[in-house]
DNA sequence: TTTTTCATTTGAACGATGCTTAGATACCAC
DNA sequence: GTGGTATCTAAGCATCGTTCAAATGAAAAA
């Protein structure tokens, strides 16, 4: 039985408008921050191709040596602004869990979730896809706390009726809905699907079609 | 001048089959296709960050500049590669698929040879899909050639009971295994799998599990 | 208050990249 | 041969990630 965790901190702090001449105990105040609110700034203005470290330093109106006195590299940067994407994607999965009423839709509307967050910040995605890729690993907030998108799949498939002693099949079922709701996010911008989507009725019932088509999302395994 | 061999010329050692060096029309005789050898060798030894245009061109014996005549730009030379994954890939299911059995064997038998391919070009795949993505389109040949995944895909779906008249169920339902088999593809490597991959009795097992979790890969809809 | 300390930031520089331009090279048709 | 032309090289531009000695300035020590 899963327990209910304290949950510390559940917003990410917000993007700060460029600069914020107020307070600055030190020469910048928090260059570490300016940096990473300066590079979601980019992914989201210019994309994953224009963000290089030097621009970052530049819209954070620091030369570009700079960075390297709170980053390793940019390696490091990109993972910190990865990790607020993970909680941002938790808190998506988090809000979609609560608001799901019976089972199958929260099973649905956990995919949904996921695959809409995906869409709405494509490039903090790709950025937060790609640290954890050339790291072979999944992110560790994502698979260790409570909140994170993995546990919330698999304590719902558990509410569902997965048999929670089988951690064997409970992990596999649990995989299988990230990769389609991964594999899914990945090709839903594709322009090839804009006609299934129209037929559909628009693009969130697309994410519904497909995701009804694959056995963990299926009604018949919920209730 | 000093009178010494061309330094760019004839200095490829054709460590893989090398594009036939019998016609030479020209000074290099075919250098889009040692190009794009270099190229795949270079992704395959160095992995994709290793693989700049520049070092394409080193690889090959040729000057900076050189590419420049086959190619637009460093993009080109990308979707080239990516052109020949993908009918590489495309042969690895159409083998899979003749030599799978039961209908239920020909879907799972999809799914896991699309993964393997993955796993063992793993510097390729991400070409492959990199230029799509960029491209916010499935390439052409994946999905209108005969032989294109998503085709085999489909038509197998059929084999196994689908309507074929139900053009948009059947499209939702191969794109769910798409969707599927791409997400697994890019999850594979992740060491967090590690302990479940040994768990189910090795890594071709894993994808068989992960598949039959989800329900267009399950055995019930097949026969 | 003055001085010292030391993290923070800068400016300059290095090697490497993608790409462009101008010119040299060598194949082919004549 | 000669000329035309596709092919290739050389040199250069702007940008990138990164390093390092120097400069800056807040905070602690005097």
């Amino acid at each position: 039985m899963i327990f209910t965790a304290p949950r510390y901190r559940f917003t990410v702090p917000p993007m700060r408008e460029a600069a914020a001449p107020e307070s600055r105990p030190y020469h910048h105040g928090d260059l570490r921050r300016a940096l990473i609110d300066a590079a979601r700034r980019l992914l989201e203005q210019e994309g994953p191709t224009a963000l290089s470290l030097r621009a970052v330093a530049r819209e954070a109106g620091v030369s570009p040596a700079a960075p390297y006195h709170h980053f390793k590299d940019k390696g490091e940067l990109l993972d910190a602004v990865a990790h607020e994407g993970w909680e941002m994607l938790n808190q998506a999965l988090t809000a979609a869990r609560a608001k799901a009423v019976s089972l199958h839709e929260k099973m649905a509307g956990l995919g949904v979730a996921y695959v809409l967050f995906a869409r709405d910040n494509p490039s903090l995605y790709r950025v937060m896809y790609d640290g954890s890729r050339d790291k072979e690993d999944l992110p560790t907030q994502m698979r260790m706390k409570d909140d994170s998108a993995y546990c919330q799949v698999r304590d719902t498939l558990v509410e569902a009726g997965a048999d929670p002693t089988d951690e064997i099949a409970l992990e596999l079922a649990t995989t299988a809905a990230w990769c389609a709701a991964h594999g899914l996010a990945e090709m839903a911008s594709f322009k090839s699907f804009d006609h299934l989507k129209e037929a559909v009725g628009g693009e969130e019932a697309f994410f519904h079609g497909v995701f009804e088509h694959m056995q963990v999302f299926a009604k018949d395994k919920a209730d």
